[in-house]
DNA sequence: GATCAATTGTTAGGCAGCTGACAAGATTGT
DNA sequence: ACAATCTTGTCAGCTGCCTAACAATTGATC
């Protein structure tokens, strides 16, 4: 993933920032945060690295002025459109010819783990 | 997994060297980059990380100048025999009661997957 | 034997994640 | 209305991962 973005000067978490606010429209980091299951403080260094390349903008909100809303410039979106899908390109060649049966499977299995998990988590605090 | 290990105050791969040095006895670091799979530079770190607390040791190869063999001191073991196995805790936990078969299903669409992903990355360079 | 190439580990610098502490603004309770 | 609390974003400081550049040492070649 990261290799594929590599030419383009971004990490993985800057690509998903743009890939939200490219389809989304203008989110506040609230909302982003609760999105992409990241920190606060680390959105929050994510979204300075965009702004200083100056692929997104922040906008003070008006209603709660504690908030600050995304939003991609021109430039983001210019450089969103010649940008490839990593993720795409991964799961092709991943799940090349793989029994779609089997592929199902092995994401259910995987999503009860991750279930499992994250209640196992919440129990334990 | 690293919630597990804070209470030690142990990072991931902090946890992964000492089980490797505590089980395969000593090493030098480039034998554990390739039993890890991280880079020099990384385990370079993190082996100042544990020295620093005492729990590994950093000997001179005397056959090779520039090699350095690992070996975990008297504390790591002592801390080594009260730490649990957390690998062990997350997949009891997360694959309590799955059908078998479909574990094993899922296990192998996994690493063919990965073998995969390995092959062509291989291929593009 | 001297030089050039390869290997080993370290350091510097960057991204991404976390926690904890903080300031500023919003909300709630009395 | 004002104080206490909650929420939002930022900053500082940590781990862990990477790449790139470097020093030291070893190995190979001539």
């Amino acid at each position: 993933m990261d290799s594929v973005l590599r030419p383009y000067d971004l990490g993985h978490t800057q690509w998903y920032v743009l890939q939200l606010l490219a389809t989304n429209g203008p989110l506040n980091q609230r909302e982003v945060t609760r999105l992409l299951e990241v920190e606060r403080a680390t959105l929050s260094t994510i979204t300075g690295v965009l702004v200083r390349k100056g692929l997104v903008e922040q906008l003070a909100d008006d209603v709660d002025q504690r908030q600050k809303v995304l939003r991609i410039t021109a430039a983001g979106t210019e450089l969103w459109s010649t940008i490839p899908d990593p993720i795409e390109l991964i799961t092709t060649v991943a799940f090349a010819g793989v029994d779609p049966a089997d592929l199902a499977t092995a994401q259910r299995v995987l999503s009860e783990a991750t279930q499992r998990l994250l209640n196992h988590r919440t129990e334990n605090r």
